[in-house]
DNA sequence: TATATTTCTTGCCTTTTGTCAAGTAATTTT
DNA sequence: AAAATTACTTGACAAAAGGCAAGAAATATA
């Protein structure tokens, strides 16, 4: 039978040039979770403290922008690493919340933890590296995205780029994250 | 006289918590370079081999989009590191370009060099990290500023955390900056 | 199953932004 | 200084997106 951590392992090999033996003492240093659909990884005004190894299921942050609307800034799919990284790395309350979308299941280190690996580690501390990177990358990606692609662009790239997303995810979290209003998106949906 | 090298040293000190000697140790492995306005620190198709810190002047980060048109996705002020993420981390061809908008110099380190101070200087490890952190937390910034306010309001924002480059980039590096044509930031401009 | 709530669509009209083109102003090159 | 290039502005019109409200559809709750 499959041991469940396998993915894991093989998401931290398919990061970071180690060892098979070195991706599996990284894993065995992550606690499993489960997060029911609608419950929350973090929550506004705490300090997240949970490095997130997503296995199964779909999550999203989103936060409260000043008319009180709620504005959903980031979608994550299955084998990806999910935090809020302002609050995680500078240790400062978050503004955002994480939540799951679906039922979800993956494996937490905290803050703490994850130091402690980075430091005495070398082959986590790569990894921990290129984590950071990919995340900006695709931030950037993101930003690109926003100044030079129109919103229907952007709306079947997210089509295409994250289609489970599409289909579980509510029209006005979609709207909010391509950044316009429902009735927008809804017009746009028809158009295709 | 005031040691140049002492501007790096305080940015060091001022991001990480480490020894005036661990800052002045790390400040000490990078070499001062010079850019003239207009020249490049990094064309596309070559690999981004740059970390530097800019401790004088102004530059930008600009590729071209499928239209041909230059697109201008960031702008550096005085006092950051500047180097292209994807370019520099995965050792590929960039597609951006770095530009000097003004005269330049500051001091710079290569990947090699980087990556031995981060696996063999703690000191450096940690301030590495807080750098991705910072740069990856202004992106997303971004992204929320494109999703959540109007052209205008991204302009006042621009004209208040980076006022120096308003007054030395000229109108259409701001404008694809902004996401914006030329002709709505001129009009935008008059409004103001 | 009935009721309430949330999600999504659509019409009407307004505002914002884009496109294209012409013209002025400023800067650079010769 | 003249010529050429680049930067910026503006007008007229078109396209994209927003605001608001009503209603239909789907989902959740009682």
């Amino acid at each position: 039978m499959l041991e469940k951590r396998d993915l894991l392992i093989n998401f931290i090999l398919d990061t970071v040039p180690v060892t098979r033996d070195q991706a599996k003492e990284i894993a065995n240093s992550f606690h499993p979770i489960q997060i029911k659909k609608g419950d929350f990884l973090l929550r506004e005004n705490n300090i997240n403290n949970d490095y997130f190894y997503l296995e199964k299921g779909l999550m999203r942050t989103f936060l409260f922008n000043l008319k009180g609307n709620e504005i959903t800034t980031d979608f994550f799919t299955e084998n990806n690493i999910v935090f809020e990284v302002t609050s995680f790395f500078n240790r400062v309350n978050s503004e955002a919340n994480i939540q799951a979308i679906t039922d979800c299941f993956g494996y937490r280190i905290s803050y703490d933890e994850l130091n402690s690996l980075f430091h005495n580690k070398p082959a986590f501390r790569d990894f921990g590296r290129a984590i950071l990177v990919k995340e900006f990358i695709s931030s950037k990606k993101r930003n690109y995205g926003m100044i030079n692609r129109t919103a229907e662009e952007r709306y079947q790239n997210l089509l295409t780029s994250k289609s489970q997303i599409l289909q579980h995810a509510p029209l006005k979290y979609i709207a909010s994250y391509l950044g316009i209003t429902d009735s927008t998106l809804s017009r746009l949906r028809r158009k295709i």
